[in-house]
DNA sequence: TTAGGACATGTACCTTGGGACATATCTGAG
DNA sequence: CTCAGATATGTCCCAAGGTACATGTCCTAA
């Protein structure tokens, strides 16, 4: 249930429309917090059945823009301060990493080699994004200070599965005869 | 889809009923792939019926072993070698750091100190395990080395995520006047 | 002027995951 | 002997997520 909070948060910064929060979870969210449009207009017209959003405008092309409420605003700040943070983390990088002995060391080279890339690509861009943050690009308003928090984060949490694909590429295989 | 090939990995280092595949799924991979035990159970019956993995004992206690077939174990290789890894990271408290700016500086502060404390844990559990396998004490098969690389990431993870708590906690609060 | 493309919203369906609940079986402590 | 507790398997339902599909609106370039 963190979509909705999701949307409410993103719309404590202003109005904006599904479509707007849509592209706002491809682009910023979409490695921590994928979300996809069908359901993000489904929750918005929850979230206006409950009082917790509220229609701000209606534009061209049958743009309806929402505004958060009060007690919108409440129920995120409620959520961010007393529901337990759910720490799950279903990452399938690491549940295939269990079964590297099932893959010849050919495959699994190629296989962490792949995966380093990966990594190290979305790590550098996340790390462009936090050097033009620093240079002053982006304002010092708190919604852009909270974003460079995430960011960081994610150059963090990126920059460590590409050290350790690399690290992983230099691990001997096993010996089963000494088993 | 992968608890799948989740259990048909687990599988693969022999026989097992769904309930140790259940204890597995929480002991190890609790923090990196969780799932319930009604799901293993209705994944091992769907397995069976299309043979890849059969029944290779039934014990006391109603207890049904189960035995990954050939083409079982075909399945999950083609699975690690063939079919794109999902990188999809859903993580609550990223979402959450986006919205820190609607937390008042104590709660936030409260908050990290608390993520921090959660992940050092963490970490510190997956090192001591990583120490005792590295003293040779879980034996050398290849399992357990890629147990141990799977152990690496955690360890690598989590220390990032507390240290980038760590960190968070000394970033200054925004200053709204300037933007 | 008309067709393609971006903008914008939605419905329908299917799969996956989580929680509640039910039940059978065996062991060991008192 | 009996009852608590661990072992072991399962059903059922609801919530959440993903994909496919459908539709309407506006702008712009050929």
């Amino acid at each position: 249930m963190s979509l909705r909070h999701g949307l409410l948060g993103l719309l404590a910064e202003g109005p904006a429309s599904g479509y707007d929060l849509a592209r706002r979870f491809t682009e910023v969210l979409g490695s921590i917090w994928p979300a996809q449009h069908p359901k993000i207009y489904a929750e918005l017209g929850k979230l206006a059945g409950e009082g917790l959003v509220e229609v701000e405008s209606e534009g061209p092309r049958r743009r309806k823009a929402y505004r958060i409420t009060e007690s919108g605003l409440a129920e995120v700040k409620r959520w961010l301060t007393e529901v337990d943070v759910d720490h799950t983390m279903r990452l399938q990088p690491l549940l295939r990493s269990l079964f590297f002995w099932l893959m010849d060391a050919e495959d699994l080279q190629k296989h962490l080699a792949a995966e380093a890339g990966f990594y190290s690509k979305l790590a550098e861009q996340y790390r462009q994004y936090a050097a033009a943050k620093d240079r002053g690009d982006y304002g010092y308003s708190p919604q852009t200070q909270s974003l460079r928090v995430t960011v960081e984060a994610g150059i963090r949490l990126y920059t460590a599965l590409a050290d350790w694909a690399e690290w992983a590429q230099t691990v001997p295989p096993a010996k089963p005869s000494t088993d």
